[in-house]
RNA sequence: GGGCGAUUAGCUCAGCUGGUCAGAGCGCCACGUUUACACCGUGGAUGUCGGGGGUUCGAACCCCUCAUCGCCCACCA
């Protein structure tokens, strides 16, 4: 558009008949060719829009949730691109992490081995030939570079299916802007930015307990938890005084963990146990004599009121032991189970004995074994009392987390430092969330932090620490002294890798150096999406124009993690917010509002609405849904797009077909090929221009705050209108004929009419164009043949089109359109024709509606087939009555304004409907 | 237990700072092959706005309270 709002057109062919069959495939072929969405990375920052896409788990399913949320995006990404924005929009892909570990082990039949060294020439005994599930035992062991080799290959077929569908959506993805989450960039990026965090003292490793999966066989972190419900017993102990003057007696349900135990707490007002505090009591079965303690976290009321202190059964009895310090008794192996030696804290033959008998087994087993000891002794009070309780579980795992100590390393993410958890509280609340509900969750998160973030992670694959130990002369590794390699080194594997200043031969050997095994959490890398793509610290001059970024669009689920943590990185590595606005999605819920999920197997495949209905119809139903709404999947709504697309796709070519014959009156191509904004003078084209204004205006405020669904119904809901009214109205004089009709139409009330369909049509192509990708880049091939694409057009002015209106009403169109209505009424409650003649009537409206009817008057009784007399009068009050409009006193004002549109006839008198071919 | 959101027509959902606020589409009923559209058009019917209180001249909207549903966090003796 230029800046007077005049807008060129070239005409190609019209189809005789549309549809949207083949627009996908065609466009799509377009765009790619035309790399019509690529980053052009020639301006500054202020001319970039950035956006963080979220990489998908592409060893995940498919289903219609993603569909729904990255369709969100790329109407944000369509729409930056018209506003004039050099949109910086690229795509991940997530491969790291046990997901993938999982699924590259089954696929190859392969495992990591951290002591392998890289051997270029492996080869993996599968190829996912066989659907036989290999045993864990038949695995060939391979190096980590060697397992990383294997993830890219298959990750690269997981890939292809994931980007097909993007592809067939219609996201404007640069694809040459694409990353892996375990690709070398990621890698190094992740590393670069743990060496950082160390060297400035945000990183540190602390022997501890911790939540364990045994599962998994590895730490989990606070924000990888799950509560679930899980069954259990509530077991009533007898600990016998150390004086020999009776039993103290504990609820637990874990009586597993009594050969763990080191005290006895009850809080220090708890008047029952008062007496006991600071004498010591035998624990049963095993004799083993622990103190009686007080602690205020002890609660009276649960349980007896006094509870078993185990090292370690639960958070409580962590926080007991580091504040009582008391000894540390561990019975519980990494495998989840009990160590086979017997502890020596363990004196009593009888105790001995009952431990060995337990020894080696699964809590579950050794559970049995004990309750079966306990009850032979007569020390457990009654039979276990079953109960289901909540418990933590990793989310990924089937188990109850352990507490299991071990040397991890942490990252301070305000869990322990209350001066970081206020500068990233306020980090919150500077970022804008869409919907601004959704930044409570941040919030609740960053205050029930209990921890440092946990990142390491004892399993195999993923971004190695880029960390090294010293190996002391007597074998010892000294892990308070890390040896890092140089930055420019990055990435590094330190089990295949050696520090500067060694040779491969000292690696493991005393005065030599020792590999760090662990891996990082997966959102150590994750949390570095921003400065992954956009090449951080790289020196390329990217990162100057993309960061900080302006969107990270992502699920609500993943609050906690990658939108926290990632603010968590930026704010220690940048200092800066990393992006200005998150966009959260809602839920897809199935048609039974149950949340759609794999494992409710209520998953619907996104290939099968597209197929039917149509990229577009499927992005209509997901751009109906705003921000942080869970959204229903609602086959219905995709009819509804589908229906919309071809309506765009009639209505288009309807307005650029008038007049193709009359050479004068070319819609789209007066003398200068120009829709001239000065050839609308018509009063109810200038009010048309009026209520496109206003829409516009208004789609555009609301796409900016991110609603894109109120921007979309304002659009859709002018844009029926204006077929079913405007060109209803119009369309006998954009022929230029008057078959019913004694005038014949000036050629500026002509010019008039079709330069406003053009430019009417021109602008819906635009609006919709973040919507119905395929079906407004097919229009706009019909205007603007050769002109580029409508994704790389200009977003409508709204300036531009208030100017063409100049001081028309819009309520011309309302009232011109409720005229049509109440003579449509008059035939359709006579059931006849719309063509059926009126030979006379009454138009009844409000003095304004007089004044607008009146002004497009010819247009109304042309599209209304009034041949005869029509005559026009104010409503009396009694029509308005007659109306059902209440006309209160005290409510005058509003009631008459809902009578504003108010169009009533009468003495209608109807001519001989046309003669009806007879049905065959 | 703490927090967030939702509850409007049979269905899916709009409804902004309290006054165009009882709305849209689907479905339903009736009519109509009208030179863009039968993958259609035109017209019509449909609601104690979850319940109960309160504030106000006026409440779907603000306040209190209860109920139901969903989610997040906490709850492991």
């Amino acid at each position: 558009m230029t800046t007077d709002g005049s807008i060129t057109a070239n005409l190609t062919p019209l189809p005789d008949k549309v549809g949207v069959e083949g627009l996908e495939d065609k466009w799509t072929k377009d765009w790619e060719k035309n790399q019509t969405f690529a980053f052009q990375g020639d301006r500054d920052r202020k001319a970039v829009y950035s956006i963080d896409t979220p990489p998908p788990t592409v060893s995940g399913h498919l289903h219609v949730g993603h569909v729904f949320s990255y369709t969100h995006t790329d109407i944000i990404a369509r729409y930056k691109r018209m506003r004039g924005y050099d949109v910086f929009y690229p795509m991940g892909w997530d491969d790291n992490g046990l997901p993938t570990e999982r699924r590259v082990q089954n696929y190859y039949g392969v495992r990591v081995d951290t002591s392998l060294k890289y051997d270029p020439g492996f080869k993996p005994p599968f190829e996912g030939t066989s659907s036989k599930r290999i045993d864990a035992r038949d695995q060939v062991p391979c190096s980590r570079q060697n397992f990383i080799e294997l993830c890219g290959k298959l990750s690269a077929q997981d890939e292809q299916q994931f980007k097909d569908l993007w592809i067939r959506l219609g996201l404007s993805v640069d694809w040459k802007n694409s990353y892996h989450t375990i690709g070398e960039r990621a890698r190094r990026v992740a590393q670069k930015g743990f060496l950082r965090n160390l060297a400035r003292g945000e990183a540190y490793q602390k022997e501890a307990p911790g939540l364990w999966d045994v599962t998994f066989q590895t730490a989990v972190a606070q924000a990888e938890l799950e509560s679930r419900e899980y069954p259990g017993s509530y077991h009533k102990l007898a600990f016998h005084k150390s004086d020999g003057s009776g039993d103290v007696c504990i609820e637990t349900t874990r009586p597993e963990l009594l050969p763990a135990c080191v005290a006895l707490i009850a809080n220090p007002d708890d008047g029952r146990y008062k007496d006991l505090f600071g004498t010591t009591v035998l624990s049963p079965l095993f004799g083993v004599e622990v103190p009686v303690l007080a602690h205020p976290a002890a609660e009276m009321d649960k349980g007896a009121g006094i509870a078993m202190c185990c090292t370690f059964g639960d958070v409580t009895d962590v926080s007991w032991w580091r504040d009582l310090h008391l000894p540390t008794r561990a019975i519980l192996l990494r495998n989840g189970r009990i160590n086979p030696e017997t502890p020596d804290w363990i004196a009593t033959a009888h105790g001995r004995e009952v431990y060995a008998a337990m020894s080696g087994k699964t809590t579950f087993s050794a559970r049995k074994v004990l309750v079966e000891a306990l009850r032979e002794s007569g020390e457990m009070i009654g039979e276990p009392q079953p109960t289901t309780r909540m418990t933590n579980f990793y989310e990924k795992g089937d188990k109850p987390l352990e507490i299991i100590t071990s040397r991890q390393w942490y990252l301070r993410n305000g869990g322990t430092d209350m001066d970081l958890r206020r500068q990233l509280l306020d980090r919150g609340a500077e970022l804008r969330f869409h919907p601004d509900f959704m930044r409570a969750r941040y919030g609740n998160w960053v205050n029930g932090l209990n921890t440092d973030w946990l990142v390491s992670r004892q399993r195999f694959f993923g971004v190695p620490f880029p960390l090294w130990y010293p190996v002391k002369t007597d074998g010892v590794v000294d892990y308070d002294h890390p040896i890092t390699p140089s930055e420019d080194r990055l990435p590094i594997d330190p089990t295949t890798d050696v520090p500067e200043g060694f040779t491969e031969e000292q690696r493991d050997q005393p005065n030599g150096f020792t590999a760090e095994k662990d891996i990082m959490d997966t959102w150590a890398t994750s949390s570095m999406t921003p400065q992954i793509v956009t090449h951080w610290d790289e020196g390329d001059g990217l990162f100057e124009k993309t960061y900080p970024m302006d969107l990270r669009p992502q699920g609500q689920d993943i609050i906690r993690t990658w939108l926290f943590s990632t603010i968590v990185r930026s704010h220690l590595e940048n200092h800066v917010l990393p992006w200005k606005d998150a966009a959260l999605s809602g839920w897809i819920l199935d048609p039974d509002h149950k949340k759609m999920s794999k494992s409710k197997g209520n998953v619907v495949v996104p290939k099968e609405p597209i197929d039917k209905f149509g990229a577009d119809a499927v992005r209509y139903w997901a751009a109906c849904a705003r921000l942080g709404v869970d959204a229903t999947y609602d086959t219905g709504q995709m009819k509804i797009g589908r229906r919309l697309a071809i309506k765009l796709l009639n209505a288009t070519k309807f307005a650029l077909g008038i007049g193709r014959e009359d050479e004068n009156h070319h819609v789209g191509q007066s003398a200068q090929g120009v829709w001239n904004p000065a050839d609308v003078t018509e009063p109810l084209d200038k009010a048309a221009m009026a209520k496109l204004a206003s829409v516009v205006r208004r789609a555009t405020t609301a796409l900016d705050e991110f609603d894109h669904a109120k921007a979309l119904n304002l659009i859709e809901t002018f844009f029926w209108e204006f077929c079913d009214d405007y060109i209803e109205l119009v369309k006998n004089r954009a022929y230029g004929t008057a078959d019913d009709h004694d005038d014949v139409p000036s050629e500026a009330a002509v010019a008039s009419a079709r330069t406003t369909l053009g430019l009417g049509l021109d602008a819906f192509a635009r609006l919709f164009a973040p919507y119905l990708p395929f079906a407004t880049e097919e229009i706009w091939h019909w205007m603007h043949a050769g002109e580029g694409s409508v994704h790389r057009a200009a977003w409508p002015d709204a300036d531009a089109y208030e100017s063409i209106a100049a001081d028309a009403s819009v309520s011309i169109l309302d009232n011109a359109g409720a005229a049509l209505a109440a003579l449509r009424k008059v035939k359709s409650e006579a059931r006849v024709s719309m063509k059926t003649p009126i030979l006379s009537v009454t138009l009844k409206a409000m003095p304004q509606g007089v004044r607008d009817i009146e002004a497009a008057f010819g247009d109304v009784l042309q599209a209304g087939k009034v041949t005869g007399e029509a005559r026009l009068a104010e409503l009396g009050d009694e029509d308005i009555a007659a109306a059902g409009i209440e006309a209160d006193a005290t409510q005058t004002a509003y009631d008459k304004a809902a009578a504003d549109h108010l169009v009533l006839t009468s003495d209608a008198e109807l001519g001989e409907p046309l003669a009806k071919k007879k049905k065959n």
